[in-house]
DNA sequence: CGGGACTCCTGAGGGC
DNA sequence: TGCCCTCAGGAGTCCC
């Protein structure tokens, strides 16, 4: 799923959750995340509680007392469920709020936290994963330390971005997606930041123009503002009567939309899937030069 | 260096 | 209903 929106939408919504609770326990029902879970690390954090959320890219980070920090990746399918037993109130972290959280089979983790709060670590694929670091070193791990700037800082702007390309030989849409150059865009966005910026996501980014360079800079930023500000994008839809989705999957233009009309009105171009790296690149071979 | 193939894992959806 | 195939928002490794 989630991509740096996502990811935020996430952060943003557990910090008023779960900030300044204490773990009491943790329950693994299956441990094979991407990562093994140890039930001897998962011991060191009872009784800590959970002074600050970060984002980071794509990762997630809770600072605990006591020097711990917990990095978490979502993968592909990670979620957080929420639930306060006390006024039998139930909402997810992202996807949707609930009435009524049933058990689950992808139920991965359980934390116990204090006053009958439980944060539920749900991720079909098992592809995200927790890391428990010391904060005296935490930023030198190796997730942490090879990502680029973050896509909406300032530091990502057009001096970064061409001395970063300088005798670089590879496809825009391949160096949007390394997290080396900028981190936290993914398959979704990075499709539709090269649809408005009508570049064709083959171009190789020694022959992009300056004016084009520009272009992706400011539809990264503008792309990535709007799905966080519209609650991510929610795909492979979950139907519940109450669910509460992300909006920003109603704007796709390009992802997911082959064979559909290109939406620039003076363009009669349709959208063709292609794959590059593994991964479909969407786009309209028409407008996207 | 660049990129394609393949890997982890499980499920959804399409075609028949 | 079922089976078989392809594909999935991430990201790593191996190989050419």
């Amino acid at each position: 799923m989630p991509e740096l929106p996502e990811v935020e939408v996430v952060k943003k919504s557990l910090e008023s959750k779960i900030k300044n609770l204490v773990i009491k326990n943790v329950k693994i029902n299956d441990g094979n995340l991407r990562y093994k879970l140890k039930s001897k690390e998962l011991t060191k954090i009872c009784g800590l509680k959970i002074k600050k959320i970060e984002r980071r890219s794509k990762f997630l980070l809770f600072y605990l007392n006591k020097l711990f920090v917990i990095l978490i990746h979502l993968g592909m399918t990670g979620k957080f469920f929420f639930i306060d037993n006390k006024k039998k109130k139930y909402k997810t972290s992202f996807y949707y709020y609930l009435n009524e959280k049933k058990d689950d089979k992808h139920d991965r983790v359980i934390f116990n936290l204090q006053d009958e709060k439980k944060l539920i670590y749900n991720d079909v694929r098992k592809f995200g994963f927790f890391k428990f670091l010391n904060i005296k070193n935490h930023k030198n791990n190796f997730h942490l330390k090879s990502l680029g700037p973050e896509p909406l800082s300032a530091k990502f702007g057009y001096k970064y971005f061409t001395k970063y390309i300088e005798n670089k030989n590879k496809s825009i849409k391949n160096i949007l997606m390394d997290q080396k150059f900028v981190s936290g865009l993914g398959n979704i966005y990075v499709n539709e930041i090269l649809y408005f910026s009508k570049i064709k996501p083959t171009r190789n980014v020694g022959k992009l123009k300056n004016t084009e360079i520009r272009k992706i800079i400011f539809y990264i930023k503008k792309i990535l503002k709007k799905a966080i500000i519209e609650g991510g994008s929610s795909i492979k839809n979950f139907s519940s009567s109450d669910g509460k989705k992300g909006g920003f999957q109603e704007s796709f233009k390009v992802y997911g939309k082959k064979d559909k009309n290109c939406s620039n009105s003076d363009c009669s171009g349709k959208i063709v899937r292609a794959f590059l790296n593994n991964r479909s690149a969407f786009f309209c071979p028409k407008c996207q030069k």
